[in-house]
DNA sequence: GACATATAGTCCTATAGAGAACCAGATTGC
DNA sequence: GCAATCTGGTTCTCTATAGGACTATATGTC
């Protein structure tokens, strides 16, 4: 029953304080992906405040996608999936119509200093080493998707050891088992432009004939950029669907 | 202090009831935009319930985009705004650097029978006729997007005999003042293609160079459709951005 | 008239408690 | 062995109350 106090801004309400250090500790790596969170009734004994108040903690927490809550199980800290991600519209279904995920290919692999825009993204020192990848990405033998993805190599030493078959197609996992680096959230952008040659040789399609191109930078839970992506598919496979208000 | 029985089914929550109601008032136009709902007080004395009850129903509202809070002065029903649009990823500025909006020119507007993929969008009877409408968005003399809309004539029939000059670029207000239609959300859909010719010569681009398109179907607070409008732009000067986690 | 002050109305924060709904695992009964 | 039941723990709903914080308006003061 040893109360622990409230750190944080006095002025601010105490649900947000208490929200605050809850928050620091997932992204301090305290309380990791899949954990429980004390009930609520236990941290309304540990911290001395009204349950109503710890409740109204853990719903901002939710709102913000940290914490998941499951009815009489428990609450626990959300593992991060990319459902979300814009490239689930890209309409990738097999012969059968189910959705699947498109097998890797990887083309290239590479130690590179890493170019100033790349080393900006990653916020590494310009021309610092870094692992340079090109990976085609098929399903049922047609490519979908060509991309190209930087890593810091001070991080991702340890991907460089891998066999192309011990990779797979999903890499986040990859990145948190044998490198330590836990991917927490990304940044996308969205643009289209015109197929290069060697895009469009890739792709099969014809050069000039319009690609939409994903940038992604995935960051760790303490904000720190982890991995750049650029990511090219078929216009034509392509389309987001939104509703606004 | 007459106390109104709450509808709804009974096996659902209080404030789940409770946010039906109060939704459903807004949806038949008993509340319009901009209207004040009654204070947290008022609603509880209504209804009979505690004060935390009624404010968590005025939660999920506003969570949904119905209703709008300011401290101190009361809950509103939401003017809907169309910031989130993915038209804002347009880099439409002009030379000053300034985000305007684009001025519009008016190519063609006439009434015929609504094609049928229209028709359907519209939900209105395959053949039935409808406004067709192109314009032409203008920023300092150059194109930036070409617009094809289609309107229910049965509804927005008041829009024929507007002058051009009396319409302006922004749609909306004109709907809800000359036509009584009021926009409540929109469904957005983004894709990209290459320039047809038609489009090429309208936004001064190559034949071919990508264009995106996006489709828009907007709706009234009942979710009846009003307006089907396709907009297409320069590629180049688009580009999306958003978080996942 | 200009500016400070009071006041009423609103949403916001926080407390305390009770019971319902739900889940997982242990126990019991057969 | 298997199924039903119980039990403890969790989140969820709802009540009731009190005071703080913010806004707009009215009032007073100079």
């Amino acid at each position: 029953m040893s109360m622990t106090a409230l750190a944080g801004d006095e002025r601010l309400p105490l649900y947000q304080r208490l929200a605050e250090v809850l928050r620091r500790d997932v992204m301090e790596g305290v309380r990791r992906p899949g954990d429980r969170m004390p009930s609520e009734t236990a941290l309304s004994a540990e911290y001395g405040l009204a349950p109503g108040t710890v409740r109204q903690a853990l719903s901002a927490l939710v709102d913000d996608g940290l914490l998941e809550r499951f009815h009489g199980r428990g609450t626990f800290v959300r593992r991060p999936s990319f459902d979300r991600s814009l490239f689930r519209f890209f309409r990738f279904r097999d012969a059968s119509g189910e959705w699947r995920i498109p097998e890797s290919r990887i083309l290239k692999r590479s130690v590179e200093p890493a170019p100033s825009h790349i080393a900006r993204q990653l916020r590494i020192k310009d021309g610092e080493p870094a692992i340079s990848m090109s990976r085609l990405r098929l399903l049922n033998e047609a490519p979908v998707l060509a991309e190209e993805i930087w890593l810091p190599k001070a991080r991702f030493g340890a991907f460089l050891d891998l066999s192309e078959s011990a990779i797979g197609p999903l890499l986040y996992p990859v990145y948190d088992a044998q490198c330590g680096q836990l991917v927490a959230r990304a940044e996308e952008t969205l643009t289209a432009e015109p197929a290069s040659r060697e895009t469009a040789r890739l792709l099969r399609i014809d050069t000039g004939a319009p690609v939409i191109v994903i940038d992604r930078l995935a960051k760790g839970f303490d904000d720190t950029p982890l991995e750049w992506r650029r990511s090219k598919g078929r216009a034509d496979q392509f389309h987001y669907h939104t509703e606004i208000r």
